[in-house]
DNA sequence: GCAATATATCTCATCGCTAAGACATCTGCC
DNA sequence: GGCAGATGTCTTAGCGATGAGATATATTGC
């Protein structure tokens, strides 16, 4: 900041506190989201999908639509992710009877055993990243990050 | 939110609540950067990388770690950063006279002429995206991700 | 002075994503 | 009923990153 003070006085960076620190935050998090995913062999995308369809709750079945559009990725995204979780027996791809262009994504009983086993484990990093905070302090920040999230079209708020 | 507390009554989910939109805002603004970056054919990788030279002021030289350190990312992306730099005329890279073993990098007129451009759009950008906070919110946003970054060990703190 | 170790950069294989587009199937309109 | 356009999924080329490791140069301790 002194630097870009020194560098450029004509311009207003202090824009740059908030965003860069908001960068910043949200990779240290991936970070050590990502080690806690590790211990259960799984990487931040196969969690996310494997999170989806388990929400989504009896019968944990969606389509790679629905995957595609939770997780905010392309389809071709979704397409490799689930080639990946397919192959090590996690989710099962079937034909779905109700429109020959769309598939079934299903969890396998070894896909809900290991979400199962990780959520926790995930919520506890989660937990743990936000520490630091104390309750009244989590509540202003996930007030302030909806209304920036509503001023930028999104519909989360 | 409802989902999960349907599906997995037994666990505290209110983490979530933060870490989601936090990871949420920050692809949004992620988003919003890179259009105004590409408006100057520019990406995110590039813009970083002529920032860091502009702001740290006369000569705008630098040597690729210490653009490595700044940018938290591999020796390996910096390589290929300014692989692609260099090719465009907008920074040269040259033996370091006191270190055999380092490169100095630096800001080309066109480099320097290409980042004094962008960076006015990138701040206008930044503080259209924040214009949903007024200045004492804002000021408490910082605080907070300074809290929750110190806390995580980060020293922007 | 020399060997051992550390440091700076680059190389390369690989990974997951995007973007464009191929292909099959569904829907609505005449 | 049949055709045009919309929709759902997959394919593929290319991009930028990582991570392992190669190479060259510096530094340290004996």
């Amino acid at each position: 900041m002194q630097q870009w003070a020194a560098e450029r006085p004509d311009l207003d960076i202090s824009p740059m506190e908030v965003i860069g620190r908001l960068k910043r935050l949200s990779r240290l998090v991936e970070a050590e989201l990502k080690r806690t995913f590790a211990a259960h062999d799984l990487d931040a995308a196969s969690f996310d999908v494997l999170a989806t369809l388990k929400r989504s709750g009896p019968p944990y079945r969606l389509t790679p639509t629905a995957l595609m559009q939770s997780a905010m990725v392309t389809s071709g995204a979704i397409t490799q992710r689930l080639d990946r979780l397919e192959a090590r027996g996690l989710v099962t791809r079937t034909l779905s009877d109700a429109d020959g262009r769309s598939r079934d994504v299903a969890l396998t009983p070894e896909g809900h055993a290991l979400i199962d086993r990780a959520l926790p484990d995930h919520l506890a990093t989660e937990q743990r990243v936000l520490s630091g905070l104390d309750a009244p302090r989590t509540e202003a920040l996930v007030d302030t990050l909806r209304t920036l999230l509503t001023s930028l079209g999104d519909d989360l708020g």
